[in-house]
DNA sequence: ACGAGATATGGACATCTTGCCATATTGCCA
DNA sequence: TGGCAATATGGCAAGATGTCCATATCTCGT
Protein backbone atom coordinates (compact mmCIF):
# COMPACT_ATOMS: atom_id res chain seq x y z
CA UNK A 1 0.00 0.00 0.00
CA UNK A 2 2.51 2.55 0.94
CA UNK A 3 3.35 5.06 -1.87
CA UNK A 4 6.72 5.62 0.00
CA UNK A 5 7.67 2.34 -2.22
CA UNK A 6 6.02 3.24 -4.91
CA UNK A 7 5.35 6.95 -5.68
CA UNK A 8 2.02 7.65 -6.81
CA UNK A 9 -0.71 7.40 -4.49
CA UNK A 10 -2.66 4.12 -5.24
CA UNK A 11 -6.06 4.26 -7.56
CA UNK A 12 -9.06 4.49 -5.09
CA UNK A 13 -9.87 1.00 -5.95
CA UNK A 14 -6.69 -0.05 -4.26
CA UNK A 15 -7.54 2.08 -1.19
CA UNK A 16 -11.01 0.65 -0.68
CA UNK A 17 -9.72 -2.57 -0.57
CA UNK A 18 -7.03 -2.04 2.08
CA UNK A 19 -9.81 0.27 3.96
CA UNK A 20 -11.77 -2.74 4.16
CA UNK A 21 -9.68 -5.05 5.90
CA UNK A 22 -9.01 -2.23 8.47
CA UNK A 23 -12.43 -1.81 8.68
CA UNK A 24 -12.71 -5.31 9.74
CA UNK A 25 -10.08 -4.69 12.41
CA UNK A 26 -12.14 -1.65 13.68
CA UNK A 27 -14.24 -3.09 16.14
CA UNK A 28 -13.46 -4.47 19.58
CA UNK A 29 -15.15 -8.44 19.48
CA UNK A 30 -13.40 -8.55 16.18
CA UNK A 31 -10.03 -7.74 17.69
CA UNK A 32 -10.51 -9.64 20.33
CA UNK A 33 -10.99 -12.69 17.77
CA UNK A 34 -8.04 -11.73 15.66
CA UNK A 35 -5.72 -11.60 18.61
CA UNK A 36 -7.12 -15.09 19.89
CA UNK A 37 -6.68 -16.39 16.35
CA UNK A 38 -3.05 -15.56 16.23
CA UNK A 39 -2.82 -17.65 19.15
CA UNK A 40 -3.70 -20.48 16.64
CA UNK A 41 -7.15 -21.92 15.33
CA UNK A 42 -9.95 -21.97 17.69
CA UNK A 43 -13.84 -22.98 17.12
CA UNK A 44 -16.78 -21.02 17.05
CA UNK A 45 -18.15 -21.38 20.43
CA UNK A 46 -14.84 -20.78 21.99
CA UNK A 47 -14.38 -17.63 20.04
CA UNK A 48 -18.04 -17.11 21.28
CA UNK A 49 -17.68 -18.11 24.90
CA UNK A 50 -14.53 -15.56 24.70
CA UNK A 51 -16.35 -12.56 22.99
CA UNK A 52 -19.42 -12.92 25.25
CA UNK A 53 -21.81 -12.00 22.63
CA UNK A 54 -24.68 -13.86 21.21
CA UNK A 55 -23.40 -16.51 19.16
CA UNK A 56 -25.29 -14.96 15.65
CA UNK A 57 -23.35 -11.79 16.62
CA UNK A 58 -20.16 -13.55 16.82
CA UNK A 59 -20.70 -15.37 14.09
CA UNK A 60 -22.15 -12.17 11.97
CA UNK A 61 -18.43 -10.70 12.95
CA UNK A 62 -16.77 -13.86 11.33
CA UNK A 63 -18.32 -13.56 8.35
CA UNK A 64 -16.76 -10.10 8.28
CA UNK A 65 -13.31 -11.29 8.96
CA UNK A 66 -13.69 -13.70 6.31
CA UNK A 67 -15.31 -11.52 3.91
CA UNK A 68 -12.20 -9.06 4.16
CA UNK A 69 -9.79 -12.21 3.86
CA UNK A 70 -8.22 -11.72 7.36
CA UNK A 71 -9.71 -15.62 8.26
CA UNK A 72 -10.28 -18.43 6.87
CA UNK A 73 -12.09 -21.38 7.96
CA UNK A 74 -12.95 -25.33 7.99
CA UNK A 75 -15.09 -27.25 9.05
CA UNK A 76 -14.15 -30.39 11.46
CA UNK A 77 -17.22 -32.49 12.42
CA UNK A 78 -19.48 -30.42 13.91
CA UNK A 79 -17.20 -27.50 14.74
CA UNK A 80 -15.86 -24.84 12.39
CA UNK A 81 -12.57 -23.42 12.86
CA UNK A 82 -11.09 -20.21 12.19
CA UNK A 83 -7.86 -19.46 11.65
CA UNK A 84 -5.92 -16.30 10.66
CA UNK A 85 -5.37 -16.19 6.63
CA UNK A 86 -1.47 -14.46 6.73
CA UNK A 87 0.44 -14.52 9.77
CA UNK A 88 1.19 -11.07 9.16
CA UNK A 89 -1.67 -9.83 11.03
CA UNK A 90 0.68 -10.37 14.65
CA UNK A 91 3.10 -8.21 12.75
CA UNK A 92 0.36 -5.58 12.99
CA UNK A 93 -0.51 -5.98 16.41
CA UNK A 94 2.98 -4.83 17.14
CA UNK A 95 2.94 -1.70 15.15
CA UNK A 96 -0.43 -0.93 17.25
CA UNK A 97 1.20 -1.54 20.30
CA UNK A 98 3.75 0.91 19.42
CA UNK A 99 0.64 3.22 18.87
CA UNK A 100 -0.82 2.93 21.60
CA UNK A 101 2.38 3.54 23.35
CA UNK A 102 3.36 6.17 21.75
CA UNK A 103 0.21 8.15 22.39
CA UNK A 104 -0.39 7.06 25.97
CA UNK B 1 -1.97 -6.18 21.44
CA UNK B 2 -0.74 -9.41 20.38
CA UNK B 3 -1.85 -11.96 23.26
CA UNK B 4 1.04 -14.30 21.55
CA UNK B 5 3.35 -12.42 23.03
CA UNK B 6 1.82 -11.15 25.86
CA UNK B 7 -0.74 -14.59 27.01
CA UNK B 8 -3.63 -13.47 28.21
CA UNK B 9 -6.15 -11.68 26.19
CA UNK B 10 -6.39 -8.12 26.97
CA UNK B 11 -8.84 -6.06 28.67
CA UNK B 12 -12.11 -4.96 26.53
CA UNK B 13 -10.85 -1.32 27.29
CA UNK B 14 -7.59 -2.34 25.02
CA UNK B 15 -9.76 -3.57 22.61
CA UNK B 16 -11.71 -0.63 22.25
CA UNK B 17 -8.42 1.75 21.74
CA UNK B 18 -7.03 -0.09 19.58
CA UNK B 19 -10.23 -0.63 17.07
CA UNK B 20 -10.57 3.28 17.02
CA UNK B 21 -7.32 3.06 15.79
CA UNK B 22 -8.42 0.49 12.99
CA UNK B 23 -11.54 1.95 12.44
CA UNK B 24 -9.01 5.32 11.78
CA UNK B 25 -7.64 3.39 9.07
CA UNK B 26 -11.26 2.19 7.93
CA UNK B 27 -12.22 4.86 5.12
CA UNK B 28 -10.69 4.76 1.64
CA UNK B 29 -9.98 8.42 1.84
CA UNK B 30 -8.59 8.19 5.38
CA UNK B 31 -6.33 5.78 4.08
CA UNK B 32 -5.42 7.71 0.85
CA UNK B 33 -4.39 10.59 3.77
CA UNK B 34 -2.32 8.08 5.54
CA UNK B 35 -0.61 6.78 2.82
CA UNK B 36 0.42 10.45 1.05
CA UNK B 37 1.64 11.51 4.86
CA UNK B 38 3.92 8.54 4.78
CA UNK B 39 5.84 10.35 2.04
CA UNK B 40 5.83 13.54 4.65
CA UNK B 41 3.71 16.39 5.50
CA UNK B 42 1.13 17.56 3.91
CA UNK B 43 -1.24 21.01 4.32
CA UNK B 44 -5.13 20.12 4.37
CA UNK B 45 -5.03 21.90 1.02
CA UNK B 46 -2.99 19.48 -1.09
CA UNK B 47 -4.74 16.78 0.57
CA UNK B 48 -8.20 18.30 -0.31
CA UNK B 49 -7.05 18.28 -3.89
CA UNK B 50 -5.64 14.77 -3.71
CA UNK B 51 -8.85 13.14 -2.24
CA UNK B 52 -11.23 15.19 -4.49
CA UNK B 53 -14.21 15.57 -1.42
CA UNK B 54 -15.82 18.69 0.00
CA UNK B 55 -12.67 20.80 2.25
CA UNK B 56 -15.35 20.22 5.35
CA UNK B 57 -15.64 16.52 4.31
CA UNK B 58 -11.59 16.19 4.48
CA UNK B 59 -11.15 18.41 7.67
CA UNK B 60 -13.45 15.84 8.91
CA UNK B 61 -11.31 13.02 8.37
CA UNK B 62 -8.25 14.43 9.20
CA UNK B 63 -10.31 15.19 12.86
CA UNK B 64 -10.91 10.90 12.97
CA UNK B 65 -7.31 10.40 12.26
CA UNK B 66 -5.85 12.90 15.31
CA UNK B 67 -8.52 11.67 17.55
CA UNK B 68 -7.16 8.58 17.48
CA UNK B 69 -3.52 9.49 17.41
CA UNK B 70 -2.29 8.61 13.96
CA UNK B 71 -1.76 12.15 13.27
CA UNK B 72 -0.43 15.10 14.58
CA UNK B 73 -1.12 19.32 12.85
CA UNK B 74 0.63 21.73 13.12
CA UNK B 75 -0.06 26.02 12.12
CA UNK B 76 2.47 27.17 10.22
CA UNK B 77 1.36 30.81 8.99
CA UNK B 78 -2.36 30.18 7.54
CA UNK B 79 -1.99 26.46 6.39
CA UNK B 80 -2.02 23.54 8.77
CA UNK B 81 0.51 20.72 8.37
CA UNK B 82 -0.43 17.18 9.15
CA UNK B 83 1.95 14.14 9.25
CA UNK B 84 2.05 10.50 11.09
CA UNK B 85 1.97 10.64 14.50
CA UNK B 86 4.14 6.94 14.46
CA UNK B 87 6.01 6.32 11.55
CA UNK B 88 5.64 2.54 12.32
CA UNK B 89 2.27 3.15 10.27
CA UNK B 90 4.43 1.77 7.29
CA UNK B 91 4.95 -0.87 8.83
CA UNK B 92 1.33 -1.70 8.45
CA UNK B 93 1.30 -1.41 5.47
CA UNK B 94 3.58 -3.26 4.34
CA UNK B 95 1.93 -6.03 5.73
CA UNK B 96 -1.57 -4.78 4.31
CA UNK B 97 -0.08 -5.14 0.91
CA UNK B 98 1.32 -8.72 1.98
CA UNK B 99 -2.42 -9.25 2.66
CA UNK B 100 -3.88 -8.23 -0.10
CA UNK B 101 -1.59 -10.25 -2.22
CA UNK B 102 -2.62 -13.63 -0.48
CA UNK B 103 -5.96 -13.12 -0.62
CA UNK B 104 -5.47 -12.64 -4.48
C1' DA C 1 -33.92 -41.41 9.69
C1' DC C 2 -34.31 -38.63 14.10
C1' DG C 3 -32.93 -35.61 17.66
C1' DA C 4 -29.45 -32.71 19.52
C1' DG C 5 -25.65 -29.61 19.32
C1' DA C 6 -23.04 -26.16 16.52
C1' DT C 7 -23.16 -22.36 12.97
C1' DA C 8 -25.23 -19.53 9.70
C1' DT C 9 -28.79 -16.54 7.87
C1' DG C 10 -32.63 -13.12 7.58
C1' DG C 11 -35.56 -9.62 9.73
C1' DA C 12 -36.20 -5.63 12.80
C1' DC C 13 -34.58 -1.82 15.31
C1' DA C 14 -31.38 1.38 17.33
C1' DT C 15 -27.09 3.58 16.61
C1' DC C 16 -23.13 5.28 14.17
C1' DT C 17 -21.00 7.11 9.94
C1' DT C 18 -20.59 9.94 5.86
C1' DG C 19 -21.02 13.89 2.97
C1' DC C 20 -22.40 18.33 1.98
C1' DC C 21 -24.03 22.92 3.19
C1' DA C 22 -23.79 26.98 5.86
C1' DT C 23 -21.42 29.21 9.25
C1' DA C 24 -17.62 30.15 12.56
C1' DT C 25 -12.69 30.86 13.40
C1' DT C 26 -7.94 31.92 12.54
C1' DG C 27 -3.95 34.29 10.39
C1' DC C 28 -2.09 37.20 6.69
C1' DC C 29 -1.61 41.40 4.28
C1' DA C 30 -3.06 45.72 2.35
C1' DT D 1 -8.73 47.40 10.90
C1' DG D 2 -11.07 45.07 6.83
C1' DG D 3 -11.17 41.54 3.98
C1' DC D 4 -9.54 37.32 1.94
C1' DA D 5 -7.81 32.61 2.04
C1' DA D 6 -7.43 28.31 4.76
C1' DT D 7 -9.55 25.18 8.29
C1' DA D 8 -12.81 23.81 11.52
C1' DT D 9 -17.47 23.00 13.39
C1' DG D 10 -22.58 22.12 13.67
C1' DG D 11 -26.63 20.33 11.51
C1' DC D 12 -29.14 17.36 8.68
C1' DA D 13 -30.47 13.32 5.52
C1' DA D 14 -28.96 8.96 3.55
C1' DG D 15 -26.82 4.93 4.13
C1' DA D 16 -24.05 1.46 6.75
C1' DT D 17 -23.39 -1.30 11.08
C1' DG D 18 -24.29 -3.91 15.37
C1' DT D 19 -27.23 -6.71 18.05
C1' DC D 20 -30.68 -9.76 19.11
C1' DC D 21 -34.37 -13.10 18.06
C1' DA D 22 -36.23 -16.70 15.36
C1' DT D 23 -35.30 -19.95 12.16
C1' DA D 24 -32.68 -22.67 8.85
C1' DT D 25 -28.67 -25.75 7.84
C1' DC D 26 -25.29 -29.10 8.72
C1' DT D 27 -23.01 -33.14 11.30
C1' DC D 28 -22.87 -36.65 14.38
C1' DG D 29 -24.57 -40.41 17.35
C1' DT D 30 -28.29 -43.42 18.21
Amino acid sequence: MPHVINKPPRASGEYRRGADVFKGLGHPSRLLIVDVLAGGEQCVAELTELVGSDASTVSNHLAVLRNVGLVTDERRGQHVFYRLAAPCVTKVFHCLEELLQARA
